[in-house]
DNA sequence: ATAACCCCCGTACCATGGTACAGTTGCAAT
DNA sequence: ATTGCAACTGTACCATGGTACGGGGGTTAT
C-alpha cells in the first residue's frame, strides 16, 4: 500500500521528539495500550523490522500529555482513548466534569498555599534576628 | 478537627488523627526524620515503652501537611525544618520563593487545562449523533 | 564493508509517598 | 489472670510514572 503525502513516516525517535518525551516513555505508553503499536514490516523487502509512525501518532501522543497535565492519569487517559473510539460520550463527559471539580479544588487549594508561601517569604526576608516562623508560616 | 488540652500525653494514633494521617503514615515521617521521636520511658514505673507525643508534634505534623499541598515535597520538608531549627532565613526565603515560582507555573496551567477540560465536557454534552471529539479536546 | 547510530525486546531498576504485614510488648479492664 | 486493643520494631510490598541496561538487528554514510 502506497503512504500517502501527508502521512508522516517518522521513527520512534522523531516521534518522541515531536511529543516532548524520551523514547523510552514512548515505549512505556505502547506497553500500556496508550498509543498503539505499529506493525512493524517484517519480511518486507523494504525495511524490516523498524515501526514507522504517523501523524495520528504524534497527536495521540500530545494529547496523552495534555490530559496528564490536566490531571488525569494514564490509566484514565486509556480509558478516554477508548471511549473516544467507542464515541462514547457519556462517560467521557463524566470523567470530564469530575476532573473540572477536582481540578477546581486543585487550584484553589494551590492559591491558599500561594498565599502562605508569600507570608513565609516575606516574613523572611530581614536577613537578621528575629525569628523566621518557617514552621508557622502555614498556620491559620 | 482535634481539640489540644494541655501539652502532654497524646499517643501515636491521636497524633496520628490530629494530623489527619495514618499511624504508618506518622511513622514514615519519623523514619525521614521529619518527625522527632520521643524517647520511650523505658524502664519506668508509670508508663514503659510507649511513645507520647505534644502539640508541637502535631503542629510539626500539620506543618508538613501544608508544605506538602505547596508542592514541596518530604525531603525538601525536611530541609525547611532543619532550617528553621538553625534560624536560617536565607535558603528559606530562597526555597519558598523558588516554589513560588513553580506554584505559579503550575496554577496557570491547570487553568489553561481547565479551560480545555471544559470545552470537552461542553462538546460532549449531546447525548446523541456527531463527533465527540476526545482526543481532539486539547488541541491548539 | 565497516563504523556509527538508530531501533527491537525484555527485564530491572528508580523515586516518591505511602501501606501492610508479622511478631512482640504494654497496659487497662473484666 | 486472661482477654483484647493499642503501640512497638522491622521488613516487605504497593501504585505511579517513568529510566536504564543488555544483547541483539537494521540502515546509512564513508
Amino acid at each position: 500500500m502506497v503512504q500517502l503525502q501527508y502521512d508522516l513516516q517518522i521513527l520512534i525517535g522523531k516521534l518522541a521528539e515531536a511529543g516532548g518525551v524520551g523514547v523510552e516513555t514512548v515505549r512505556y505508553y505502547q506497553r500500556l495500550g496508550l498509543m498503539p503499536l505499529p506493525e512493524r514490516p517484517q519480511g518486507s523487502g523494504v525495511s524490516g523490522g523498524i515501526r514507522r509512525y504517523g501523524r495520528a501518532d504524534v497527536e495521540r501522543l500530545r494529547f496523552i500529555r495534555s490530559a496528564q497535565a490536566a490531571g488525569f492519569t494514564l490509566k484514565q487517559i486509556a480509558r478516554l482513548i477508548e471511549l473516544d473510539a467507542m464515541t462514547d460520550r457519556t462517560e467521557a463527559r463524566q470523567m470530564a466534569t469530575d476532573r473540572l471539580k477536582a481540578l477546581d479544588a486543585q487550584i484553589n487549594e494551590l492559591q491558599q498555599a500561594r498565599a502562605s508561601l508569600k507570608r513565609l517569604a516575606e516574613e523572611c526576608a530581614y536577613e537578621d534576628g528575629g525569628p523566621c516562623p518557617i514552621l508557622k508560616a502555614f498556620e491559620p
